[in-house]
DNA sequence: ACATTGACCTGAGAGC
DNA sequence: TGCTCTCAGGTCAATG
């Protein structure tokens, strides 16, 4: 679930409920998702801080922790989430990381598979560098001329590309066959052999979808019908043409996509 | 440099 | 109902 539009939402979650507030207290369920710092620094740094602002880069979001040079960064695995609430019947059933406000309200980081993250960065250009993370899409600098070059660059199957974090940072499995289908691109095209009209294609679908699904809540009820996620499913049909939709492996993940109206090249 | 596979971790859903 | 099996939207490392 959590690919870029997932964790916009999210974002925009903590912007709306948690910005603003005052942490009372911290609470950490499982120390094994805190990446490169412990229970106890995480605690004296937010301890009695507000969250200031928060940013996202790809999958990655992040909360600054009082004035400069202290960010929470969170990543949510396969099966993360963020919730907010006021009631304490309300903590959500696997929940990581738990902050408390001092006006009483909560926000839960709730991670079931544990395959998430929770850590600390002086800066998210510093962090970014680290986990050497390519360009978001919707960094200004994420240009035609930038994206071609990327595409120049890749040999293996565009799809894989899409996936790349540290090439584009945000796309996973979902959205990358929602891109190549919405420009009838076929998943195992070389991402170096596409033609000078399907990349400049590319390039516009990766922001209109993901877009989109921003504004969707990244909620797949709430997508258009022309959409592949709604149909992405076993037996599921295109929304285009009708046919049954097929499913491959590429790149080891399972992949959908319409024959009829995503040939190679 | 790329594809493939398995590992990480846990639960949902299918099939018996 | 309960057991076992398979699979899942992310990432990393090992291998070919």
């Amino acid at each position: 679930m959590p690919e870029l539009p997932d964790v916009q939402v999210f974002k925009q979650l903590l912007d709306k409920n948690a910005l603003g507030k005052r942490v009372a207290k911290t609470q950490v369920r499982s120390p094994e998702l805190l990446e490169g710092t412990t229970a106890a620094t995480l605690e004296r740094r937010l301890k009695r801080r507000r969250l200031t602002r928060s940013a996202r880069h790809g999958k990655f979001l992040f909360a600054r922790i009082g004035g400069e040079g202290s960010w929470l960064v969170l990543h949510f695995g396969m099966a993360g989430f963020l919730k907010f609430f006021t009631n304490r019947s309300q903590v959500p059933k696997h929940t990581q990381l738990l902050l408390q406000f001092t006006n009483g309200a909560q926000l839960a980081y709730d991670c079931r598979r544990k395959l998430g993250e929770i850590g600390l960065a002086k800066s998210i250009g510093g962090f970014v560098r680290n986990r050497e993370l390519g360009i978001d899409p919707f960094d200004p600098k994420f240009k035609l001329a930038a994206f071609r070059e990327i595409l120049s660059d890749s040999r293996g199957t565009v799809k894989s590309m899409l996936m790349d974090q540290s090439r584009l940072a945000g796309i996973g499995n979902v959205y990358s066959d929602e891109i190549l289908f919405r420009c009838g691109i076929h998943p195992k095209t070389k991402a170096n052999e596409l033609s000078s009209r399907n990349e400049r294609r590319l390039f516009k679908a990766v922001k209109a979808v993901l877009r989109t699904a921003i504004r969707c809540k990244a909620d797949p009820a709430r997508f258009p019908n022309s959409y592949l996620l709604p149909h992405r499913e076993k037996n599921g049909q295109c929304p285009r043409c009708g046919r049954k939709l097929r499913q491959i492996k590429v790149g080891g993940r399972t992949t959908f996509y319409c024959a009829k109206d995503q040939k190679r090249r």
